[in-house]
DNA sequence: CTGTCATTCAATTATTACATTGAATGACGA
DNA sequence: TCGTCATTCAATGTAATAATTGAATGACAG
């Protein structure tokens, strides 16, 4: 850490906040703080790993000024720092699109690309919400869509898309919405209506990229107040 | 490299950008690729690297996508991939700004603040040499210049600060640019000027970021056509 | 075909990152 | 004060990354 000249000093701590981005699990513990605060322990249930592992990387992030902690009573609930650590995890991803074929590739064998498979734009969605043309699901976790969801939103979680959809109008389109642009749990939702004959579409982001653009979000009647 | 499940396969092609920016030294070469492309040698050269170990740290560059290639006689010229990887680097840096005093303070050592401190920003620039107010140098080395420098600068290598500057008006505005916000060579050019009594400021942005915003740019005879 | 030169590869060592385990801290409630 | 629980720390083995060296490739000139 011996500093031999400024120059070299800043790009180490440019490289610092681009290293703390540079593992699988932490970007994928990002994308779950973009949903809002959590805590380590609930953190750790959400990724299916060890609650030692996702503290020490959750350390790594703070060191490098990606999240913040805030202790409130035994719990240390982790948010992100500010809206710039979505911006660069989104710039990241964009290179990744633009030139990994692989990720292309992973995509598609998710969802077989068809020309209905465009994803519906977030001013597309107001337009089709204001004519009452679509039904607009979410399909995160009951506590995440609690914590802020798209107004007009129905809350259906990935397990209960089959019951639900039994009771949709079968004539009338979907969109489905979760975590962000490659959160693949509106992919599945959206395979799984069609296969069961419905006419469903992708919102082209999550909620967090809603609410960065400043659009309104609604929250559960508990949070209220 | 075993596939999980397609939500991680993904997560670890965005690790793979990121961890791949997550090295000072590539960020520099990053940075001096923005510039034009360069030989492996040509590049060693700037950064007082061993070739081997900068042929190493492009292939992994090259791995990520975020450079490509060319090969032209014995001679192989890397260059950026696009300029979504120019963004990428900027939201790392952006991060790292706003979140890391370490970064302020090398700042800082390097360049005392006061508030004549503000750089200019591209569109002050634009309005100040259309005005013809103010004297724009180009603090890069030659060759870099040549590729492409901002209309009406002057190319005033950081060596040649202190033998240009007796024969500017000493009177008249100064404002350096170089290779980007955080290359110091402008912060040291402007140092220099104002130890010599000229009045001095940087330009916020350097050359890529010039050329991102679509502005013109000239290039020196010997290159056009 | 041979020599030269830019680049890459292969092998080595040192360093750093990672996951796991079990123990330590720190705050709350009884 | 004591026990409980969320979190962090420390220690371990393993894997990945980095810099260095010298040899191998691949293209051009003669």
């Amino acid at each position: 850490m011996s500093i031999r000249n400024p120059k070299q000093a800043l790009y180490e701590q440019f490289a610092i906040v681009a290293k703390a981005l540079g593992h699988p699990l932490r970007l994928e513990m990002i994308e779950h703080l973009a949903q809002g605060a959590r805590s380590v322990e609930a953190l750790a249930a959400k990724l299916g790993q060890p609650v030692a592992n996702v503290s020490q990387h959750l350390q790594a992030l703070r060191r490098a000024g990606i999240v913040s902690a805030e202790r409130d009573g035994k719990f240390v609930h982790y948010s992100l720092s500010d809206t710039s650590v979505l911006s660069a995890f989104a710039s990241v991803r964009g290179v990744a699109e633009r030139r990994l074929a692989e990720v292309d590739r992973i995509v598609r064998r998710y969802f077989d690309a068809r020309d209905d498979m465009r994803p519906v734009t977030r001013d597309e969605l107001q337009a089709l919400m204001r004519d009452g043309l679509v039904t607009l699901i979410d399909v995160r976790p009951a506590d995440e869509f609690a914590l802020g969801h798209v107004p007009g939103a129905i809350n259906v979680p990935l397990g209960e898309i089959k019951t639900w959809s039994g009771s949709a109008d079968a004539g009338r389109e979907i969109v489905a919405y979760c975590r962000g642009p490659w959160c693949v749990m509106s992919f599945e939702a959206v395979a799984a209506l069609r296969s069961l004959g419905h006419s469903a579409r992708r919102l082209e982001d999550g909620m967090p990229e809603w609410r960065a653009a400043g659009l309104p979000v609604e929250m559960a009647a508990w949070y209220r107040g």
